[in-house]
Formats: structure tokens, C-alpha cells, sequence
DNA sequence: CAGTCTATATTTAGGTC
DNA sequence: TGACCTAAATATAGACT
């Protein structure tokens, strides 16, 4: 009921690689299909074995085997000479590449404890200064309310001492330093306390390396391995 | 050229495994072509990587692979270990150790770096608060040296009154009654020192003992303890 | 076995839903 | 994605060379 045009059937494909995105992804998935189909087919049929791997062009893996695709590969890379077996190298090459990406997750997490450790020891210390350094406000706590009125009389008796000088100073000086020390306003809330940037940890880590396809350049064969030099642009 | 006969074309076939010995022999030259240049199509059409191999009733062993077999069972068995094979086990296991160790590794000092990153903000939530509960003690860095002795002198009669105070005090109550240092949070005592709007943290202390000597002047050295403060409500 | 031929059986490109 | 539709493109059973 669309346009009343009639349906122009199944049509022919140049063979190379679908350009229209959104077609290759349909032709993909049928086609995966019909090749699985096949070779399912071919199983029961003809009584083979059959193993059988994709990788998509988003890098998904789909994969059958008949009646078990382990061991299809496992008798494949066995009966294969050593000279064309190159999956033992690319497991270690895997391997390796593995272990030296966790390696430097290591590092780095290693250098971010260590940047954690320098900043907490900083701190204990300066927190030791500051306990050594006002050590003896403690002893306030320690004091009855008799004791404290006592300070708080001395504490006055201090503070117009000190303004007094202060006092003196600013006339002799440049008053351009304003003392913060008894500024007698009310606010409450506006004390100034010094801050520390400390280091922000966000934690990135390096993107995956991949290697190279191999452009091997093979015919087409029946008993042999094939595929054409074919490179997938952009797929990896 | 058979005379007028008329053929029979391609016939249905049941889908199971062909009983005609020879039937099957060429079924499965057939479709084993059919196969191969199916998925050889599929790599071309989609751009995509296939690996197939195919074990004949006798054991023979065909492949196809784009771009190249190997690669494609490395990726393969790199998502999914295999069972079966002795030395690939062997790899496999010694990888997966490898693997776990590091990854224990990992966990571990991720661990430590949470506990350091803890320990961090601790030290740097009592470090404020320490700032905060003697922020007035922070005044004594804005002043000069003048205002300092005159500081330190006012002290000094404070520490006699105290000092003759506490005197008192131990005369009077049971001498096995010790100064309490830095209590906590609900003492009295505490009053005139919490009076500003700042959280108080004092109980992330552990209950030091200061046995400094009283105002000795050294104390009055530092002289870095960042900016100074404003204006207190009426502490003074 | 591998190719060829022929008449179907199947698959699938291109749409629609 | 996936299912369904249609008609053309392919694959292939069976027979023969």
C-alpha cells in the first residue's frame, strides 16, 4: 500500500563493499544468518565439522561450531604445520600486550598512592605543627568555669594592651595594614582560613592499542586457507 | 544431450545426513564450495573478518580465513579460553595466573590508595578543624614583633594566674585528679571556644598529652600559619 | 572426483511495518 | 534491531560427461 509500485525484487550487487551503511548492516546480519545456516546445513547433511568464526565491523564476535568449535580449532591448529600457525604467537602477543597495559595501570595507580602518601604525610605533619603550635589552647578545655573567667579577665586585660600598641603603631606607621587582630565588628562567619589545592586524582587511563591487521594477500582456495588482501578501512 | 527427457531440476532434500555414499561425497564438495565463497562474499560485501575451517568424514582438514585465519581464532580464543589442548592450556593457565596476580595486585593497592586517600581526608578535615577551633590563635601571625612581646608578656601573667589557679584547684580537690586535655565536644568549658558557627571536629582528636613548657617563647616563632583573620564576635 | 546442464529450491536486496 | 514481502539472483540435486 505504499506507492503502488511494485517491488523490484531481489537485486544485483556489485561484490565489493557495501557503501550505504545502513545496508551493510542489514546485509550483515542476513547474510551472517544464511552463512551460519549453511554451514549448519553442511553438518547435518554431509556429517562434518564445522567451525565457524565472525567478527563484525563493531568488533562483536559470533562464532559456531559443530559439535563443539573448541575443538574444531584445537584439531585445525594442530593439524596446521607450525610454519602457518601463528596463533601461539598471537596468544602471547596478547598476552604481553595485556600484561603491560595492567603494568601500567599499575604504575600509574602506584604513582597516585605515592602522591596520596606525600600528601597525607603533609598533612600529619602540618597537623602536628598546629597540635605543637597551639598546644597550650588545650589546657582551655581543661579549665573550670572559674579558671576561664580568670583567662577571659587576662585575655582583656591582654587585648587592650595590645590595642594600645597597636594604637601606638598606627600612628607611627602607614596604616595601610589593617590588624585583623580586634577588629570589633560582629560578623561571625567571615573567618578567614587559609585552603591547600590538593591534587585531583581522576584516574584516565590510556586508550587500547590494536594491531595492525595482516594484509595477507591469499587466492581463494578450496583446501586452503584464503581470503583476499582485503583491508577493512576503519573498522578496528 | 539426452533425448527430450525432461529433467528434475534441483529436488527438496531432507535435512539430515544423507544416507548415498557417493551422493554425500558430492554434496559435500558442493556445498563445501558453496560455503567457502559464501563466507568469502560476506568478507568482501561487509567488510568483515571470517574464519572457517571444516573437517572432511576423512579427516581432512579445510580452512578459509580473511585476512588471515590465524587472526581471527587468536581473537577467538582470546575471548574464549580453550579446553582442550595441552599447551594451550598451559598458556592459558599461566596467563590466567599472570592475570589474577596483577589483578590482586591491583585490588590491593587500590585498597591502600582508598585507605591513604581516607587517612588524607581525615587529617585534612581535623587539620581544619584544628584551624577553625584556634582561629584566633591564627591572629598572632598578623602581628608583628612588637605586638608579639607584648603578647607574650600578657601570657606570661596569664600563665602565673592559671598556673596559680590550677595550683589552687589541686590543693582543694583529690590530687588524683589530672587536667583533662581536649575533652570533647560537651564540656562547659568548651563554650567561649565554640562560639563561632564552625563544625567542631574536636573529638577526631585522640587525647594528647602536651607537656610543653608554658609559653616558652619559641612558640611565637612560626610565622607561616597562612592569612590571618578577621574580626571575631566579641571572643575578647 | 570436477564440470556441465536443467529445473527447481533457496537465498536475499530492497522495501515496508 | 527483527519479521515479513516480493521477485530476481543464486545455489544445487540429479543426471551425465
Amino acid at each position: 500500500m505504499s506507492s503502488g509500485r511494485k517491488d523490484k525484487g531481489r537485486q544485483k550487487i556489485e561484490m565489493k563493499k557495501m557503501s550505504n551503511e545502513s545496508n551493510l548492516q542489514v546485509t550483515f546480519s542476513k547474510r551472517r544468518s544464511g552463512l551460519f545456516k549453511k554451514a549448519s546445513e553442511f553438518c547435518t547433511l554431509c556429517g562434518v565439522d564445522v567451525a565457524l568464526v565472525v567478527i563484525s565491523p563493531s568488533d562483536k564476535v559470533f562464532s559456531f561450531g559443530h559439535p563443539n568449535i573448541d575443538t574444531i580449532i584445537n584439531r585445525y591448529i594442530s593439524q596446521v604445520p607450525l610454519q602457518n600457525n601463528s596463533s601461539m604467537q598471537f596468544i602471547e602477543a596478547h598476552r604481553n600486550t595485556t600484561l603491560s597495559y595492567l603494568n601500567a595501570q599499575l604504575t600509574q595507580i602506584n604513582n597516585t598512592l605515592d602522591n596520596e602518601k606525600k600528601r597525607g604525610d603533609e598533612l600529619s605533619l602540618s597537623r602536628k605543627a598546629i597540635e605543637t603550635q597551639f598546644w597550650w589552647a588545650c589546657l582551655i578545655d581543661g579549665m573550670n568555669r572559674a579558671e576561664l573567667e580568670l583567662l577571659k579577665k587576662a585575655l582583656d586585660e591582654l587585648k587592650k594592651l595590645v590595642a594600645q600598641h597597636v594604637n601606638k603603631i598606627e600612628i607611627q606607621d602607614a596604616p595601610t595594614q589593617m590588624l585583623p587582630f580586634f577588629v570589633g565588628n560582629d560578623s561571625s562567619s567571615n573567618i578567614l582560613l587559609y585552603h591547600h589545592p590538593y591534587p585531583q586524582h581522576a584516574q584516565v587511563f590510556p586508550p587500547q592499542v590494536f594491531q595492525n591487521p595482516m594484509l595477507e594477500s591469499h587466492l581463494f582456495g578450496f583446501n586452503n586457507m584464503g581470503g583476499g588482501g582485503y583491508g577493512s578501512p576503519g573498522f578496528f
